[in-house]
DNA sequence: TGTACATCAGTGAACGCGCGTTCACTGATGTAC
DNA sequence: TGTACATCAGTGAACGCGCGTTCACTGATGTAC
């Protein structure tokens, strides 16, 4: 394939140098949403971005640092999702479902970034043992799908005593549902309202 | 790193040329689990199996062959797990939870050859899609859910009243629980087995 | 039983490719005087 | 206001590497006569 680039770009000024940084980010979250994560290398994040392969290294260590950057581009991409899903409801049962919707949805929309939030190749979150449910990708996420859950049994319509407990057991059904998806799409699957509904009702413990 | 082969092999004789098939597979499979699904290129196998990388088109079209292999493989194993883990048990609840338990076992055993079942690039499965349960990957992994939550329908133990669809949500869990916690191994999981727990009583209708 | 020959199971050298990374450089832009 | 200069934002050529794939070949093994 021949790739023609006829806009050259015009450079940044001193001082806005760093505008390329955003610049390399976009074009690297676009690469991998288009073509998934193996196609994320330097030299394609540069022709995409319409520079030099060398000049990444002025914004980011390597690909390594590059692609930690779209990770965590991707979870706050996930977190707004989910934001806006819940903006729109009161009642917590509305809610919830919402939330978990929305997880969903991000997930059949954005299949090769949701890829690349969770599949590690090594470790995705870094070596680090001592990181908490607070500093880990993905605790915003999770925050809204226990706030989802705390808030029907503060209403009386979860039967949870633990919403820890069961948020995660939420977190785990709703995953699997987007990777199993994705990763068996042959399966007959049943619509997936009737598959989600199931899974949020029995395991969010809803009256 | 230096790797010296130090036994020679010894050429299969004629007619029997077919075993190199075999012992190419293994060397595959054994480089998936042990240094990840992007580890495994012609001359990794090659390396691996002490022949030389060409030898290896006399038996599989190329590398996509050679994965597609690994995969079933990868899939019978898992089916031979859950078999065995079925044999010990008579009860249905039992069984349906030694399926489960195995399964997640398998997954934190071999995470590597576990990843490369359900990490499609582009599309595991094939890209027709006129697949049903029955000739797809992983068909006899949900049988053995299916014929679990079944029994205990059966045996009045499951209030289930469609098997085959919580059979499909049973599986999403068991995956999703594999699955992120591979993806998130830093948030702080409780005890395998009380959210197994959770997850099997309450999508398989336990009573 | 002996020998010429066909066949089979692989080898080894070579190719072009895209990759990450390095290095010296260029040329526009702002600044000091 | 004019000019010399430092700085900044990138460029472009080059490197070594591992990869998939090709091709002509080798040498042991079985077979036909």
């Amino acid at each position: 394939m021949l790739v023609i680039v006829s806009t050259s770009r015009t450079r940044n000024r001193r001082g806005e140098g760093s505008r390329l940084r955003a610049e390399i980010l976009n074009a690297a979250t676009q690469l991998v949403m288009d073509n998934g994560p193996e196609a994320l290398t330097l030299r394609a994040i540069a022709r995409r971005a319409g520079i030099t392969a060398p000049s990444i290294y002025t914004h980011f260590a390597g690909l390594d640092a590059v692609r930690e950057a779209v990770v965590a581009n991707g979870f706050q991409m996930l977190a707004n999702y989910l934001q806006r899903a819940v903006e729109g409801h009161t009642d917590p049962v509305a809610r919830l479902r919402a939330v978990c919707y929305a997880y969903v949805a991000f997930g059949r929309e954005h299949p090769n970034e949701y890829a690349v939030l969770f599949t590690h190749e090594g470790q995705l979150v870094g070596e680090s043992a001592d990181l908490t449910v607070d500093t880990m990708h993905g605790a915003e996420a999770f925050g809204f799908l226990l706030d989802g859950i705390d808030q029907c049994v503060a209403s009386g319509v979860s039967r949870s005593t633990s919403p820890a407990h069961d948020a995660t057991a939420l977190w785990v059904a709703v995953h699997g549902f987007v990777a199993l998806r994705m990763a068996v799409p042959n399966f007959p699957w049943p619509p997936d309202a009737g598959l989600l509904d199931t899974l949020i009702d029995r395991v969010a413990l809803l009256t």
